[in-house]
DNA sequence: CGCGCCCTTGACCGGATTCAATATGCGTGG
DNA sequence: CCACGCATATTGAATCCGGTCAAGGGCGCG
């Protein structure tokens, strides 16, 4: 169980090459970063520590549980699904990771990785070396606040698990907070692709896979969406939003 | 809302009185820096940070949320229980806190105490000014990383509230829970008091306070407890063990 | 073409909630 | 002391939501 994680194939080092500077800027852990108020010569710092590492290609592993942790990564594009296998050999999905988002934080307060990362399509990710941004955080206020918050909104998240919700709660939360973590990065928050399939939604949102298809159904039926395959537009969002307001809200 | 917590009636602080300083000793948070190592001058240290509060009676609110978060707090005696209130106006228990158990850790990353903390019957308390022991936590590694211990352990328990858990498994898991926690307070582990009513325990664990009713009435049929309004005994520890098991572990 | 995977749909079942009625204690005031 | 009122608990009956089981459909791929 000690294989390495985010194994380099096709690697490419900022040092390498300059241009790769202003690609990565679309990483959302440096743009975050620079909303924070951290200053250019901060910034240049953190870029130094990146590399740009993929393709991953669905089903691959980019870590499993166990690893040792030496990274944290931000992904470029594509889907990264979070989850632990428990004693009975079941596996429950913490989470999935749209292209912005950093994955391995977790565990951040240990040595190894308490979950599996695997890839739902093809994926691209930026590669933070832990020791190496752990120190420099030391330095910079602006790093080290943006990295606690990245972990409390982890943790936050954890609420549309908790709590009695139906199954329609649980489905709008679940559908709203994908639309509005794609818009934040740019992409249409109304016509999208739900990337996993449907049993790793219910396995998500505690359901059974076959609650998730007649969720959707009836959505689609009452107009609130338009679903075919893992095609999916939103159609009527106050509706989604009434529903999900009292999972999101508090 | 800007009342001040934690309302001095009553006080004493270890200053005006030295034998203040051993009975505080049966502080669990004490206990635990000791067992962590920390040498006595640093106890010293700590203790000086101690103010006796108290006593609270059922129902009188020890903060409420919004208050400025000034201190936490350990429980002496009585029981404590934490909630919000939700934008509907209704309220979700977030836990119970016994004898021993420490309550304002939640407030911990923000300035104000995010839930309400009500006495369910008479509550002694230690109350731990925040900004006085965070400083002394810089100095401290043994007293930060109780600290941090106790915060993760809160976040651990949240378990037993995820998970699709039947009735019968979240009521078992939630009496050996306060039996253990009990018991490692020097309290009999098979004869206790449910100091909150049973609509409490029902909105803690997420179900109906019918529910709860019939739960421990088929409990007491199948001879697994005994139990008389608040007056519980625990008759069959094994049984009780083999229920929560799923809901405890991993 | 045929196999496997993912998804859908229907019928049924069961546990938990809901609604409603009743019981039990406890404090208060007559 | 008892009567009363209120909060807390219990119990029963009806209902509902979601899970389970079983079958069938669509699509990709060898």
């Amino acid at each position: 169980m000690s294989r390495a994680a985010f194994p380099r194939q096709d690697q490419r080092t900022l040092a390498d090459d300059g241009n790769e500077l202003r690609f990565c800027s679309t990483c959302a852990f440096s743009q975050a970063c620079m909303d924070e108020g951290m200053d250019k010569a901060s910034l240049g710092d953190l870029h130094v520590l990146v590399e740009h590492v993929g393709p991953f290609h669905a089903g691959e592993y980019i870590f499993r549980e166990g690893d040792p942790f030496e990274a944290i990564a931000a992904v470029r594009a594509g889907t990264v699904k979070t989850s632990v296998v428990d004693r009975d050999g079941h596996e429950h999905v913490l989470g999935f990771h749209l292209p912005g988002e950093v994955i391995g934080l977790n565990a951040i307060d240990g040595d190894r990785y308490p979950c599996d990362a695997v890839a739902l399509d093809t994926v691209m990710l930026c590669r933070f070396s832990f020791p190496k941004i752990s120190v420099l955080a030391t330095r910079l206020p602006g790093l080290q606040r943006q990295l606690f918050r990245l972990l409390s909104r982890d943790i936050g998240r954890a609420a549309l698990l908790a709590g009695d919700w139906s199954a329609d709660q649980r489905m709008a939360a679940f559908l709203l907070g994908v639309s509005r973590r794609l818009a934040a990065r740019g992409f249409s928050p109304n016509r999208f692709q739900l990337t996993m399939p449907r049993t790793d939604i219910a396995n998500y949102l505690r359901l059974a896979p076959e609650t998730v298809s007649r969720v959707l159904r009836r959505f689609q039926e009452e107009g609130l969406l338009r679903v075919e395959r893992r095609e999916l537009e939103l159609l009527d969002r106050d509706a989604l939003d009434a529903l999900a307001a009292p999972v999101l809200r508090d």
